[in-house]
DNA sequence: ATTCTTGTTTGATCTCGATCAATAAGCCGT
DNA sequence: ACGGCTTATTGATCGAGATCAAACAAGAAT
């Protein structure tokens, strides 16, 4: 039987960053390091990015060193768009990532001159307030169990439902991300895994597939 | 001497919406009561609204009826404004609130033949995102003290530093806001009355000086 | 004024998730 | 394979904020 993981990307690369510049537009082709950062925040906007293969978290930090993940990137997904002169959070490659990139002022051109690609910046946009808007609503109310839980199911959907779920990123990103710590995250996880809802698949906690999606859904309120 | 309170608009009101849709274009105006409901969560979108004076809360609910409130929009501000078919929150009139509106599709309509208003609309649309990306930072990793502080800091902004703030919402508003309860945002004010940070005005405990911007500005982290 | 309702503060106690700590399990390079 | 390092799990304890509860204050309606 064939076993379904997400080691190569399932999504379609080509797609989003095109479309907004127009076919034509020069994209070049970078590589990050595990851990290397690709922008600040505070920095100023040069190029938005769409992910070839790889992972990529973005986040901001508080002085004393308290970190909120706004989103992880996965291939086909674009990140790095600004309409102000700074970034608003830094961008880490989580694995070895390839990205396409693109300079920021080509995008800003299509639209000053009404481009085709104007409307696909605002829903580009818009989803990017959406999905911060479900995540205020998972910061604010949601217990852990069931912010766990969202997690996998969002993972679980972009990542094309595989029958085996490899997640990029540690424990520590997936608090972060959560607002919880990381040992909450491991406890949920256990405590999943002890309901039969997933299994950790193999020798590695990275693996994990998701064995009662209806039993996950009713859990995420 | 002359004390500033907020009870007026301190914005123009005229501004965003007349720029999104062209000078030209039909906006009539309309008056919801105290707790009234403006547009549904799941709703079609008809209108966009700008907020003569009142205040709105927008929010999004869970099943068992945890309520996040995503923001508060304040005379001049505009809200509403949706890309896909659906409201993805629900609007209420906090106090007795007086709006414009205008069709949804006009200003898609600026946006389809490249009008002027795009660039609004896309800067509309951001900073909507950058409010909920520094949010998500707020409800994922700050204290509840931070998140109160963090509050009074933001309405005194949008109130442009008024001598005496005037919060149309209630308690429970500023936590379901915070990701708080009620009884926690209440405490965390008495310990910034007692620190002599900010006093209660009067016999209200909606009327609120802040006597020391500096040291809550050092508290929000 | 008086009553009713709603909103706010404050106190007592509980609980979920954080923190502290130890162990275990992978991963990587040699 | 081995050792060194990073990541994850699990247990014990703590504490910030939630919950439960009561008293109090402020408007609004009569």
């Amino acid at each position: 039987m064939l076993v379904r993981i997400n080691t190569a990307p399932r999504k379609p690369v080509d797609g989003q960053l095109a479309v907004l510049a127009g076919e034509r537009m020069f994209c070049s082709e970078f590589r990050y390091r595990r851990g290397s950062e690709i922008f600040g925040e505070g920095e100023e906007p040069e190029y938005v990015y769409q992910i070839i293969s790889g992972a990529v978290r973005t986040y901001k930090l508080l002085p004393d060193g308290r970190r909120q993940i706004n989103a992880f990137h996965l291939p086909g997904d674009m990140f790095g768009f600004e309409n102000e002169t700074t970034h608003r959070f830094t961008a880490e490659a989580i694995v070895e990532t390839n990205v396409h990139l693109m300079r920021r002022t080509s995008i800003l051109e299509t639209v000053r001159y009404g481009g085709a690609g104007t409307k696909d910046l605002i829903r580009f946009v818009t989803q990017n307030l959406q999905h911060a808007e479900s995540h205020m609503l998972l910061l604010g109310r949601k217990t852990s169990l069931e912010r766990v839980t969202a997690f996998l199911l969002e993972m679980d959907e972009r990542l094309q439902r595989p029958d085996v779920m490899i997640l990029p990123m540690n424990r520590r990103d997936i608090a972060d991300y959560l607002g919880l710590t990381l040992e909450t995250v491991s406890r949920a996880l256990s405590i999943l895994r002890d309901e039969g809802l997933l299994r950790f698949d193999g020798n590695t906690q990275r693996r994990l597939e998701l064995v009662d999606r209806g039993a996950l859904a009713r859990i995420d309120a």
